[in-house]
DNA sequence: TGCATTGTTCGGATTATTAGAACTATGGAA
DNA sequence: TTCCATAGTTCTAATAATCCGAACAATGCA
């Protein structure tokens, strides 16, 4: 089996961070890493978002995480612990990280609850 | 001809932002859009980063801002002025863009000067 | 050795993106 | 008014990307 890819910090591009994390199930898997304490593997994203994601189609969307230099994956033994790489990517894109999963979180609270102060205007034009 | 259509700002995600951007033609247009003063009409894009893009292609790209929420596009006679819509998106995904416009600006930075600061630990591992 | 578990790779179906050609819409000049 | 130039859009077909089931590889344990 192929060894794993990872590039280095300064080859990391906004464009591929950006496509990474413009899919649903991908933010969601990447906001649940850097979230958690511990490293994740890839099995606990089986259902995410009330989904049953294929294992065939998590592990291209862990691939497309590594190698847009958003974590790092590393084998132990028969499953894979993935880590972030905020700190790095955060040096060489000040503040780009953070904003996207604060988007993210603000997005996901106002779906959950739509009926609080989301709708003082009726329509924003 | 078809009216244009614009998301109100709440139906704005940040599944489309990120996608919109992710492109390095479309980053340039808007990069461009909202660093200029006056509002920009699509011709002015058909030669940006040093290719050229046909006009066929950039109305999909103008489409893909527009429906994003990120550029708000207005005919004026026969050309269209297009216009960002930072304030409003900045209101509601607090610092998100300008963390983008950002990164992009330190990654063409990095990339037309590659000799200089950039280097001095030879590979950040 | 045999088997369960975890993740990858392959192949075909579906979907998205690209760009040339034909088209629409507007403003001016003759 | 008629004709033409300009600015964008839509249509269509080719190409590329994504998804997911099936087959596979790699490890750990009974």
């Amino acid at each position: 089996m192929r060894p794993l890819f990872h590039p280095s910090i300064e080859d990391v591009t906004v464009e591929a961070i950006l496509h990474a994390l413009s899919d649903p199930v991908r933010v969601a898997i990447f906001a649940k890493i850097v979230g958690s304490a511990c490293s994740q593997n890839c099995s606990n994203f089986l259902n995410i978002r009330e989904k049953n994601i294929p294992k065939s189609t998590l592990s291209q969307h862990f691939k497309a995480l590594r190698e847009a230099g958003l974590i790092r994956g590393e084998r132990r033994g028969v499953e894979m612990h993935n880590t972030p790489r905020c700190m790095e990517v955060d040096k060489r894109f000040p503040g780009l990280i953070s904003a996207i999963l604060n988007a993210h979180n603000i997005q996901l609270q106002a779906k959950t609850k739509p009926a609080s102060a989301g709708k003082r205007k009726t329509a924003t034009r």
